[in-house]
DNA sequence: GTCTATATAACGATAGAC
DNA sequence: GTCTATCGTTATATAGAC
């Protein structure tokens, strides 16, 4: 059977996907046009609509992966036992990956209110279930007396918007390195829960 | 002298202005159209140019006004001098002025891009100047044997990263009072500096 | 200072040819 | 699967009457 001549659906999708992405961390979701996309991404408007039902969509999509890839990646490490070593784990674990994808946790950030409602719902689980995670290790080491804090739930958040913040100005030729940054947070974090 | 029916300056303008604030913290910048703000307002489209050149302008008088009240209000606080008292009455000041203003912190983090270059910058000095507050209680308290801390910049960065995160979350009817999470908080970050 | 009306451009999404 | 063409809508901003 003949192939259709320009049918590249296979590469075209995670295509535009990553055009998007990129876009939509640029210029925001609401500012970024299905023509700019599909320019980018070297074809028409209405081809887009091949891949993709609606403009919202590819945002969703977006940020639905993002999330249950971090989830992903988290659950494939081999993790240390002992409380003191497995959060500063964590603490490395989130500086590298979301050092490394920068536009994803912007978008993330930000274009939530672009989302229905069901797809609202959807990453804000996903959300969830990665506090929980930092909350988990939180608890086990109060129980084991190695940290002490006044409310798991809000330190958890507050580490992690700690951690958060770095993405909004860390740049790779800055003047200290990641391995160092890393270092200081490690402390900072070990520090806010002894 | 006769005054022109239906002139309103004074009033109007500030109007104008809150409005969209409302608007652009909840469907972002572009999202918004100047003749949903207009109706709002109870004008016409044409009318918001006699008081703002264009759409981008009524987003920068917003954010440069925030900065700028932060910066005077913080000014005119009468501060303890122990740098252990003074830091916990950062955090105090910190969470009492952002929850107070949840759409302007809003919009502050996630507009930027769509300032000029000229009001990109002055934000950014006085984004600058805000972190510098923290910075100098962060030295003296070093200088003084009280604090210590691996670099002060970055901890800075971080303690005001952790901060901002209450904005995403905190809800006034929450499980915890005002008063209870800036305990929270205090405790945080006195540990973390510890 | 506000209105109505409009210039000019771009938008998301769809239809049908190939 | 991609194209061209287009529908129907909306956008920012301006002009001129009152």
């Amino acid at each position: 059977m003949a192939r259709t001549l320009g049918s590249h659906a296979k590469h075209t999708k995670p295509k535009i996907s990553a055009i998007a992405l990129n876009l939509f961390s640029e210029q925001g979701f609401a500012a970024v046009s299905m023509r700019q996309i599909a320019a980018k991404a070297g074809l028409q408007a209405g081809a887009l609509y091949n891949y993709f039902p609606d403009k919202q969509t590819i945002l969703s999509e977006l940020l639905i992966n993002h999330m249950e890839n971090l989830l992903e990646t988290w659950s494939a490490q081999v993790l240390p036992d002992e409380p003191n070593e497995l959060l500063k784990f964590f603490v490395d674990f989130h500086i590298d990956y979301h050092l490394n994808r920068p536009e994803e946790v912007f978008i993330a950030y930000m274009e939530l209110r672009n989302l229905s409602d069901d797809n609202f719902r959807k990453i804000e689980k996903l959300r969830g279930k990665y506090e929980l995670i930092l909350s988990k290790i939180l608890t086990d080491g109060v129980k084991e007396d190695l940290f002490s804090c006044k409310d798991i739930k809000i330190t958890s958040l507050a580490i992690i918007g700690m951690l958060k913040e770095l993405n909004t100005w860390y740049k790779k030729d800055g003047r200290v390195s990641v391995l160092e940054v890393k270092n200081i947070y490690k402390e900072i974090v070990l520090k806010a829960v002894s």
